[in-house]
Parts: C-alpha cells; structure tokens; sequence
DNA sequence: TTGCTCCTCACGTCACGTGAGGTGGC
DNA sequence: TTGCTCCTCACGTCACGTGAGGTGGC
C-alpha cells in the first residue's frame, strides 16, 4: 500500500504543494487527501505529523490517470483502486519480463497486458459509441431547429 | 412540477410497475423513488397513500432520457433537474410556437432553442473528444504489446 | 389463501464539501 | 512579523443502498 512515496523525489523539479497540485488537475485539496486516505493515491510516510504534502510532477500524471479513469468509467474508487492496482501490477509483470529467461514467460507476461488493456478498450469504447448516437441526435434536432429559423427568411443563421 | 401525471393513462397499453420499470431502463425501484421524491421524475397525484406506482411507455423514454443524461453529463440532480425543465420549457415554447403570430416572435423561439441544443452539444462533443484521446492512448499501447508479441515467434496473435 | 412485489419510514454509506481551530514556510 | 496555504478533526450533504414492518394485487 505504501511502499512507495507520494512525494517522488523532488531533488532537481519544483516540488508542489496540494493547493497547486490540485488546481493543476483540476480537482481540491480535499479530494486529495480522501483519495489518499483510502489509499488510491499513495501517501508519503515520511511526512511529520502536521507537515505539509509535497508532489512532484510524476503525481501529477498518475493523479491526471486516476480522475479521467473515474469520469470516464463511472466506478466506484474501491473498483478504481482495484483498477490501478492491476495497472501497477502491469509495470511489476513489465519489469519482471525485461529479466525472463524463456520465450513462454515472456508471452504469459505479454498476453496479460494484453487482456488488461482490450478490456478497458472496450468498456471505452461502449460509452465513446452511446455519446455518438447522443450527439448524432442532437445534431439532427439543431439541423431541424436551423431549419425552421431558414423558413422565416432572409438573414441567414451564422456557422 | 406535478402538473403532468407520472401515471401516463395506460389505457391500452400495458402498465408498469416501479420494479419492471427499474428493470426495463436498467436502474433500481429506490433510484425513481428518490427521482420522484426531488422532483427530477413527475409523481403520480391522484395515487392514494400506499398505492402502487404505475408506469407508461412514455415513462420509460423519459427516464431513460434522464439516466443517460446523468451518467454522460455527470451533473449534479439537482442542475440534472434544471436541464430536464429547460428541456420541458423548450416543448412549450413549441407549441407557443405554433400558436405565435409574428415571424419575430418565431425567430426569438427558434433562437432559443438552437442555443440550447448548442451548448448541450459542445459539452458533449468535448467529452467524446477525451474519450477518443483515451481510446487511441490505448490502442498505441495495445500495438506495442502485439508487437513484443509477434517478436517473439511464430504463433500469430488472433485480430 | 399463498407468494410476490409493492409501500413508507429511517438509518447506513460513499465521495466528498465545509467550517473550526491551529501550525508551517516563502 | 505578516499573510497565505497548509494541517487535522469532525460534522454536513448528495445520491442513493438496505433492512424493518406492513399492505396490495394477479
């Protein structure tokens, strides 16, 4: 859970602070600390008690990762975390490949990734089909809308 | 908010309960309960105390309507609900259209309406705009895995 | 009459929002 | 030193889930 630290060395990069972290991707502090708290972010350990949080930029992508994941896919965080597990699972199966030996690991390891990631393709792209035909629709209304607006005459609709 | 009856005379077709209802649309009795309870779903006035709700098939389009705005719009219920009334408005300046007089009044209606749709669109083309950049992240990601895969011999991964 | 689903409270939960009162770092 | 943001409780809220105990209709 909290092997590695949410502050990720920020030895040369700007460290950041919550506030900022938060106004960078577009969320709050308090959201932050929830998603910390049940452990779907890490959290750093070495921290005092009191002292503040400090992230580095490599936060701010998995944090980006985690807040699309969970507009885009409408889970609940338990499920989410889950998700992201199996992803950091991924990089674990990544790593542990770069060092296998035979051919059949290797596949094993590739034909997971695999798995894992036409799965979550294909929930994508079920919900990308649905705004389509949402949009489609709309579309075909504003035509009729504009239509009608032509009917009344001259002055043409602007583009 | 309950001039229309949530009960749309089944006169000839065939009334719905609250559990076939939540079964047909895909949601549950408790979720049209509560849309009921704050006013995003119209109630049925003339059902007496521990009566059985009764459902239309013109209740299932509109609850429909609602869920799929609320999961692709991810608004609160409460601006769900302003939508839903602007939408409501926007029938009844229809047919205040079709009684109107004056091609100005016509236009300012009509104007009304393409602005509405407007704005719903371009929220809606902005997320299926994202869930496109998601989708094609993935699929570079799924051609580097089929990639390392195919590199490693002869058995050709399935399409 | 027997099941089944329905009814209405009403408390629980998830994902945060929002102060209350206090401490930390450019 | 002064502001500002940060910290930790802790209670509030929104959108339901989940029984508890009782009633209704094929």
């Amino acid at each position: 859970m909290g092997a590695t630290s949410g502050v990720s060395a920020p030895e040369e990069e700007r460290a950041l602070r919550i506030g900022e972290l938060a106004e960078r991707v577009g969320t709050t502090p308090r959201t932050i600390r929830y998603y910390e708290e049940i452990g779907l972010l890490p959290s750093a350990e070495d921290r005092g008690q009191g002292k503040h949080r400090l992230y580095g930029e490599d936060d701010v992508q998995r944090l980006r990762d985690v807040l699309r994941l969970r507009d885009l896919l409408g889970l609940s965080l338990r499920d989410l975390a889950r998700l992201v597990e199996a992803e950091a699972e991924r990089a674990v199966l990544r790593r542990e490949w770069e060092r296998s030996r035979t051919t059949e690991e290797r596949r094993r390891v590739l034909e997971t990734a695999l798995a894992n990631v036409d799965e979550r393709l294909e929930v994508l792209e079920a919900r990308r089909d649905e705004l389509e035909r949402t949009i489609e629709e709309l579309r075909a209304k504003r035509e009729r809308v504009r239509g009608r607006l032509a009917e009344l005459g001259a002055d043409p609709v602007p583009a």
